[in-house]
DNA sequence: ATGTCCCAACTTTTGGGA
C-alpha cells in the first residue's frame, strides 16, 4: 500500500499536475494540504474518473485538506475537536484499507514572536492528544505538512534560519511528544544522512541552491511503522511548469 | 537580495499569507 502526502498550494491550479502524479506514482492514498478550495469547488469527479474517491476538508481562500484513496475511504473525521480548529480546516481523517490516515496542515506560526506560533504549538499539542486516544494496536498514520523540521539534518543550513519558525525547540519538542506516544518520522529510518527535502521557498531560486527543508511529515503508530517498507521524496514533482512549493513525500507500507 | 506564487476583491492592481 503507497500513502503520500502533498501541499499542493492550490488544487485549483495544481489539479493537472496531481492527475498526472496520480497516474505516474499509482498512490493507494494521497494526502492533500493547501487545497484553497471551499468543498463544493473541489474536483471530486476529476478524480473519480482517475479512480479516486475523496473526501475534503476547505473554507475557501486558505488552507483546505483533503484525502484521496483508491482503497476505500470509511469513518471521515474533520477537525481536532476545538472552536480554533473551526475556521482552519486543517485536519481531515479517514480509515483506509485499514489504515487510519490523517491529512494535517498544522499553522505555519509565521514569527516566535506571533499569536500564530502559539496557536501553532497548541495545534501541534492537539493532534498528540488526538494521536494519544487512538487504540494502542491500531494503524495510524498522520502526514501532512507539519511546517516543522525536526532536526538540524532537515535544513540546508541552520545558521540561515537563526530565530525562524520551523526550527526552534518548543516546535521540535512538539513532534518529540508525538514520537513519545511511540510514533515514528519514519521517514528517517530510510534516509538517516538527513539533507532530504520536502519544501523549497518560492523565492531566491530556493530549489535550485538546495535551500530546502523537510517539513512534511509521516507519523506512524508503533503497529503501523515495522510494516512500512520504504520511504522517499518525490523530488521531480517540484521542478517543471507551476510546481507547487512542496514536493510529495511517499510511504510504501507492506499491510498483512 | 523577502528576488515568487496564489488568492480575493471596494477586480485589470493591491495586500495578505506562506
Amino acid at each position: 500500500m503507497r500513502i503520500a502526502t502533498w501541499n499542493v498550494n492550490s488544487m485549483n491550479v495544481r489539479l493537472p499536475r496531481v492527475l498526472d502524479w496520480l497516474s505516474t506514482m499509482q498512490p493507494d492514498v494521497l494526502c492533500l494540504q493547501e487545497t484553497k478550495q471551499a468543498d463544493e469547488k473541489f474536483p471530486f469527479a476529476d478524480l473519480e474518473e482517475a479512480g479516486y474517491t475523496s473526501v475534503h476538508h476547505g473554507e475557501g481562500r486558505w488552507n483546505g485538506v483533503a484525502i484521496v484513496s483508491r482503497v476505500g475511504l470509511e469513518e471521515v473525521e474533520v477537525g481536532l475537536g476545538s472552536p480554533e480548529d473551526e475556521q482552519g480546516a486543517r485536519l481531515i481523517a479517514a480509515t483506509c484499507a485499514g489504515v487510519r490516515v490523517m491529512s494535517c496542515y498544522v499553522p505555519n506560526g509565521r514569527t516566535l514572536d506571533s499569536e500564530h506560533y502559539v496557536g501553532k504549538l497548541a495545534w501541534l499539542d492537539r493532534l498528540r492528544s488526538r494521536l494519544a486516544e487512538q487504540p494502542p494496536d491500531a494503524l495510524v498514520v498522520a502526514l501532512g505538512d507539519f511546517n516543522v523540521a525536526p532536526a538540524d539534518a532537515d535544513v540546508w543550513d541552520m545558521a540561515a534560519l537563526e530565530g525562524m519558525t520551523h526550527v526552534s525547540r518548543p516546535e521540535r519538542a512538539a513532534i518529540e511528544a508525538v514520537l513519545a506516544l511511540g510514533y515514528e518520522d519514519v521517514f528517517v529510518r530510510f534516509h538517516p544522512e538527513g539533507g532530504v527535502y520536502s519544501w523549497w521557498d518560492y523565492r531566491d531560486g530556493a530549489f535550485h541552491k538546495g535551500h530546502g527543508m523537510r517539513i512534511d511529515l509521516a507519523l506512524t503508530s508503533p503497529a503501523l511503522s515495522p510494516l512500512v517498507t520504504g520511504a522517499f521524496v518525490d523530488r521531480d514533482a517540484r521542478k517543471g511548469v507551476k510546481p507547487s512549493d512542496h514536493a510529495p513525500v511517499v510511504i510504501d507500507v507492506d499491510l498483512p
